[in-house]
DNA sequence: TCGCGAGATTGATCAGGATCAAAGATTGTG
DNA sequence: CACAATCTTTGATCCTGATCAATCTCGCGA
């Protein structure tokens, strides 16, 4: 990534929006970024965090697909999409990497959908909280408490929750001891145990278990 | 895809395993395949439909994901990992195809977590109808009938609602005269705008409409 | 053609969120 | 330091699908 340039993004500002041509990827190299659509209403459904390390902006279409919000400061790598052509042909490597990346992100995205398939809030709120506390963990930060970069709503908007029963689960959690919510921002695991069994899929969906 | 092997799966027969080493990936030529997990309980959720020209099995791991099946007869192009490198190596565009599937494949899975997050069942069913659709056109296949290869209890896994509800839910279109059932399998759309309008977010997931 | 069996339908009940509205915290600012 | 703007919490009601169980039906093989 030598030839690409470091760019800053303010906290909320906007990186780019859906529908316009893509004229760059970007590499975070710290802060959260979020990747989210728009709904005819207004709505806004989060797809995706980005953390340190992820790949956004790469399309098929020429046009990006989401819009990408920075959710703090952010900082990142711009490579434009010339540039990362003529890479591509000339180092093999680093075809193999984006596609790796890739990979990955299409199983976010598969986990991301069954969380959102779970009913129960509870389920969700813990898998989520899991899904941080994995990601802060590949990155090597401190795993003890898991930091919240994005404020309730955004969380239902990535969750499919409304914002009531967010703050609820969270409150849930808090009250039966599960977690502790050291601030808006900072939550601690109290019971793992509990915490991992409410992950499992004590109801929910699952009449669905034939053949 | 020249040094790739045609391979033959019949009805209901496994493709391979969730966390099975990756032998080889596959590029589906004819038929559908599932791709889904299990839940510790036994459940399935199918995390996609492969239909011709679909790529499946990659992944960063070294194991497979999910899990694969074949729902019809199906013939695929078995390309075996150490091959696939040698050519990624070799021929950069290559590279560059898988990419172009790679991020379908994202877009896709992004669509389907907003399919699941969707409460209603009606909406739900009209845009995995809408999807089968899209993806019949993208393939050149006649469009005046939607065709459906899975079964009932197959959507559900795949929408993320109970078989009952997946039932009901086609009773009822077909009832308000939207669609048609000519049988299990085949679908048409009698009221077009009817269609379009459910697929739209009449109710649903809407009260975070802050900022 | 008849009967079998997987798949589909349907009904009644129940649980869990969405919603809407109103008040309570926090954070940052002047 | 107090205020303002956000962000969060909480309550009451309603709506929708999950569940479970019973029945129906279509497609297929004998």
């Amino acid at each position: 990534m030598n030839i690409a340039s470091l760019v800053r993004f303010k906290k909320r500002q906007e990186i780019y929006r859906a529908g316009e041509p893509v004229e760059a990827i970007y590499n975070v190299v710290s802060g959260v970024v979020k990747s989210f659509s728009v709904d005819p209403d207004g709505g806004e459904r989060i797809n995706t965090f980005l953390f340190a390390g992820d790949l956004l902006g790469l399309s098929e279409e020429g046009r990006y697909a989401n819009s990408a919000e920075a959710i703090t400061a952010v900082t990142a790598y711009r490579l434009p999409i010339p540039k990362l052509q003529r890479h591509l042909h000339r180092e093999a490597e680093l075809g193999f990497h984006v596609i790796c990346k890739l990979c990955q992100e299409i199983r976010e995205a598969q986990r991301h959908a069954f969380l959102v398939s779970r009913r129960e809030a509870l389920p969700k709120i813990v898998m989520f909280l899991q899904m941080l506390e994995q990601l802060q963990a590949s990155r090597g930060e401190p795993t003890n408490e898991i930091h919240l970069p994005m404020d309730r709503t955004e969380i239902g908007e990535y969750v499919g929750m409304s914002l009531g029963a967010v703050s609820r689960a969270f409150r849930k959690l808090a009250a039966d001891a599960v977690i502790e919510l050291r601030n808006r921002q900072h939550v601690k695991i109290r019971n793992r145990a509990a915490f991992d069994e409410l992950a499992g899929m004590p109801g929910g969906l699952a009449e669905g278990r034939r053949r």
